[in-house]
DNA sequence: GAGTGGTCTAGACCACTCG
DNA sequence: GAGTGGTCTAGACCACTCG
């Protein structure tokens, strides 16, 4: 077992508590390492996680102080398809990929003209025999040229825009929503019509300008999300 | 000058430059820490940024992997029932309140003996005249006497717990999921059977010892998590 | 069994704050 | 100048993964 948890707890009590009044420092980092018996690394372990848990901050040469309680809520990370697949045969299979011209409906998520020119590209992802996920993906053409040229079987298109086409994601914004299937995409995931699924929509930009919109169904039956807090 | 900021972004820009192909292991520990000529706890603590980061991940006795740009640093927060529902008129009904024993099941996820007392708490939450969110409670009536004296109508029992009844919540585990509605859930959110839905499973504890787990069922078609970021 | 990351020690020197 | 946090070293033992 492990002593920069405890130390860690132990503060985070007697900080909740009360036993560190704000505007005063903690004791110091030799001070709580006498005290818990360990060495100094071990107690700065433990305050550093409650200093990035927003719990304290530090001034160096001054101290280490309380901060204000603060109200502290879950979040769900999303994982990358490799990591919370273990299984070792991972597939991509593209199913479509093809430069296409705008839709009045594509337009407005892609904000572009209707008729511009975008990469429509539709995966599946699997792990051994079983499909888990669906990709559905369009990216400005004239943003990154020479998309299709390359090998979109690889693990991440969002790679090959950043590492090989070279554009600078600036920022990304995506929603989770629960949905059920309809029959097309639930028979490419080998369930049945009207299963649930996670349906998470992210778009990146690069400056003002909206690089790529996709959709991921993932199967609900498959896919948890997971958090653990301390609040 | 610190040193470990140095090997941090010289390891970034390998990875975004795919000098480490996913899948495979980064250099190990002892590798790096010789390549840069520092000791190994330096090297950990650029790769412990980059961990933070969301660059990569790692496993415990098979080594640090590049993390899949596509989901980088991407997390969805769980907002409060009152914050993510505007709607003025916001209502709890209580369906069931009642202390009844530990069932065999119910001992499990609660940890405790089969017959303990366990306070069961049923209630469906509504903005206006929809429903949007079923709660089912169990908590440890051991530990929160009392509890079914309170106004469990009120906007959380987390607040009872901790506010009136004085519990120290030190962890809390969650998962989510998506789900198809079961019948009898399905009609208390009118809806029909088998609609998606988020399922969110919370347990509590305080210290060791589990205080409340708790299921909510919420509306698919109602709501949705949001999230943007800066890669 | 060899290699990996997880944790920890007992020091050290530094930049900084404060009275 | 005394005390603080920031960084770093050169080890050590452990739990875990993998072939």
């Amino acid at each position: 077992m492990a002593k920069y948890p405890l130390i860690k707890t132990t503060l985070k009590e007697r900080l909740l508590g009360g036993n560190y009044p704000e505007g005063l420092p903690l004791p110091s980092e030799p001070q709580l390492a006498k005290e818990f018996d360990v060495s100094r690394m071990t107690a700065r372990r433990a305050i550093d996680e409650l200093e990035r848990e927003g719990y304290v901050y530090r001034v160096q040469g001054a101290g280490t102080f309380p901060t204000g309680k603060r109200f502290r809520q879950g979040v769900f990370r999303v994982r990358p398809f490799r990591e919370w697949v273990r299984h070792p045969e991972q597939r991509t299979i593209v199913l479509r990929a093809a430069e296409m011209r705008a839709t009045s409906e594509i337009a407005i998520v892609m904000q572009v003209q209707p008729g511009d020119p975008i990469v429509f590209i539709h995966r599946l992802r699997s792990a051994g025999d079983e499909p888990l996920l669906i990709e559905k993906r369009y990216v400005n053409a004239n943003l990154a040229p020479d998309l299709l040229s390359h090998d979109l079987a690889v693990e991440s298109i969002h790679e090959v825009l950043v590492g090989h086409i070279g554009l600078h994601i600036t920022r990304v914004e995506q929603t989770l929503e629960a949905v059920n299937l309809r029959q097309e995409e639930a028979d490419l995931l080998h369930v049945g019509a009207g299963t649930a699924a996670f349906l998470l929509r992210r778009t990146s930009y690069s400056g003002p300008k909206r690089v790529s919109y996709v959709n991921y169904w993932v199967r609900g039956d498959r896919y948890t999300f997971q958090d653990s807090f301390e609040p």
